[in-house]
RNA sequence: CGCGGGGUAGAGCAGCCUGGUAGCUCGUCGGGCUCAUAACCCGGAGGUCGUUGGUUCAAAUCCAGCCCCCGCAA
């Protein structure tokens, strides 16, 4: 059977194993990769490749890094020239134009980390969790002008536990990836998948996580803390302020007891956390990163107060 | 040349400005109290103070270089 060829589209390590996996398989041939330019980041704002670009570059692919793909007509004109079956596109980061769309012999397939039509743009894993979701998943769909508007091609469920955290499920999801995207590339291929138009009812957005979203409001519930702290689990992390210092918070875990005080007062503390009540219930600090410190248990942390 | 915090016992910190005996909370080990405990009491072990050099009678502390960790911002 003679090899699919496609031209990947990604700039962040969800998509790694993606492209890892199509490089490696002897049923596709990856022709290029396309990611966003060098951005400078990090301490010191050095130039940083992105994840995909690392790879590419690692494995001898040719790359392209439009500032906009829709207005870069040379690369337009090159990624034309390679005359792929199919483009794939995982958290690009770029509007294609319709121009771009058209040039597959096939489609143009992107995955998307949510059961659409819920959670349509940014920030899907995170606002799952910070909902306090117990589903999720991740579906491949025909990508069009709009924002994760195209027609469903294949989905997959993927369950939210009561204590992962984005991380943790940013792994699930993108270990399960590559075998859908490999399905549904094959299936429309082949003419055996249909896609399907996503339902009206349900759409909903995902959007972009603000900074302030992430400062822990103590009168909420410690249900819904708990989730904000899984939530936005190391990007960029929940916090408060004590004594001019940012606390970011690790781990959490919400407990049904009531303890009087105010909230935000840490009512208690043991060698299992530090203890602290909220709107609705008491909130156990179990792991927490101070302000220009190290990742520690809440109890250690509480010891140096103390000294 | 983006801004900033930090490296002191197994853990988390104070001491540094104003050089002069290594301190606190916890853990650990031993003993005691208690029906019991994440509680309390007594006692012990454990540190070349990140590294190299300089100043000094004397450096964790002052000066210079280097290594490492982290926050903000992007």
């Amino acid at each position: 059977m003679e090899k699919i060829s496609i031209v990947y589209f990604g700039t962040p390590d969800i998509g790694l194993q993606s492209l890892e996996h199509f490089y490696n398989s002897d049923k596709f041939e990856v022709l290029a990769v396309v990611t966003q330019p060098d951005k400078p980041s990090g301490r010191g704002h050095k130039l940083t490749p992105s994840p995909i670009k690392v790879f590419a570059l690692n494995h001898n692919l040719p790359v392209f890094q439009p500032k906009s793909i829709r207005k870069e007509p040379d690369i337009i004109n090159a990624l034309k020239e390679l005359k792929p079956d199919f483009f794939v596109t995982f958290a690009f980061g770029q509007i294609l134009s319709q121009e771009v769309l058209d040039i597959p012999k096939y489609e143009t397939i992107n995955l998307h980390v949510s059961l659409l039509p819920k959670y349509r743009g940014a920030n899907p894993i995170q606002r799952a969790i910070i909902n306090g979701d117990k589903m999720t998943g991740i579906c491949t769909m025909i990508t069009e002008l709009g924002l994760d508007c195209g027609d469903i091609c294949m989905k997959e469920p993927i369950e939210i536990t009561p204590k992962m955290n984005c991380v943790e499920l940013f792994e699930i999801c993108a270990s399960h990836s590559p075998e859908l995207l490999e399905k549904t590339l094959i299936g429309i291929k082949e003419g055996k998948l249909t896609p399907q138009k996503q339902s009206e009812d349900g759409v909903c957005f995902a959007e972009k996580l603000k900074k302030e979203e992430c400062e822990i409001d103590w009168t909420k519930s410690a249900q819904e803390i708990h989730n904000l702290v899984r939530g936005v689990y190391k990007c960029p992390g929940a916090f408060f302020n004590y004594q001019d210092k940012i606390i970011k918070v690790m781990e959490t875990e919400p407990l049904k007891e009531e303890i009087e005080g105010s909230c935000g007062d840490f009512v208690r503390t043991s060698k299992l956390g530090i203890d602290v009540k909220t709107g609705k219930g008491i909130l156990r600090l179990i792991k927490v990163k101070p302000e220009g410190k190290g990742e520690m248990y809440a109890k250690d942390w509480a010891n140096g107060l103390r000294g």
